[in-house]
DNA sequence: TCAACAGTCTATAATCGATATAGATTTTTT
DNA sequence: AAAAAATCTATATCGATTATAGACTGTTGA
């Protein structure tokens, strides 16, 4: 499960994505909206704007605003900035590798090998996922059920 | 991530699926090859007793053993039942159903449709990964690095 | 039948991160 | 100057994960 952190933070970025022409979109809209609470929005806009996806203006008139193109924000990329690394097992990750003190050879690690598989698919259909792709596959009927 | 929990529970059903034949395995053989804390290990491996994965015997020559066939064992049953759901969101599971405060209309929900994916291949690969092939591919290198 | 063995049960502790809230501050606009 | 809206600092809460201790039960073999 992801945290609810990068739940709000995919919301808040779709919602910003979908409304892209309006100018910059208060917190407290996209707080009630999507009823989450608003200080803890606050502090994940800032982290996106950290991250140099988001931009903000003050005063009047001003909100948050998207500066990245909707083609270059992925769903890997947000997941991994809220929630860390998206496999498994530290053992399966690049950024946040570490040693499995239960195996004795990791290259030969049949349970390290499926981790593998499932990250490595995850990260495939995750980078996939940008937000013109989510946006433009909303609204649609699913084919399978 | 998973948790440890799940962790250390793989990889004792590993290790008695492995030595299959040697009979009851000594809790406190697992805790120290594996560096896992015994008192621990001991929960992990009651609660794969109750779920009819392993049995014990008392006394001595005791210790646990796998009583299911390794092939009828899978990692994605093993995840369950000590982390719960695999998918990353409430929405798309089928046990631990919850929707999405944020979410206007599920079906047509761009973000639900990608982690739906993810989890239909997590799904995938880990039921496919039975105590037996995790075995299987024990030992022999990696194809791709 | 007793002693050693090894799993089982109950209870509790220590941490840790995720989630959330409050209030003062800064910047911008009118 | 006043209002609007984001930013900063700090704190609170809560629950789950991870771990430990000790008493108890059942089994084996001498």
């Amino acid at each position: 499960m992801i945290s609810k952190k990068a739940k709000y933070a995919i919301h808040a970025l779709v919602k910003l994505a979908r409304e892209k022409d309006k100018g910059p979109i208060l917190i407290s809209e996209i707080s009630k909206e999507g009823n989450i609470p608003k200080k803890f929005l606050e502090a994940i806009l800032l982290d996106l704007k950290r991250a140099g996806i988001l931009n903000s203006k003050k005063g009047k008139g001003g909100g948050y605003y998207l500066i990245k193109d909707p083609e270059e924000v992925n769903m890997a990329d947000v997941l991994r900035l809220f929630d860390g690394a998206l496999a498994l097992l530290p053992c399966v990750t690049y950024k946040y590798y570490e040693r499995c003190e239960e195996c004795t050879d990791e290259l030969t690690c049949g349970i390290r090998r499926v981790m593998q598989q499932v990250r490595d698919e995850t990260v495939r259909i995750l980078k996939d996922a940008t937000l013109a792709n989510v946006l433009a596959t909303e609204g649609t009927a699913l084919d399978n059920f």
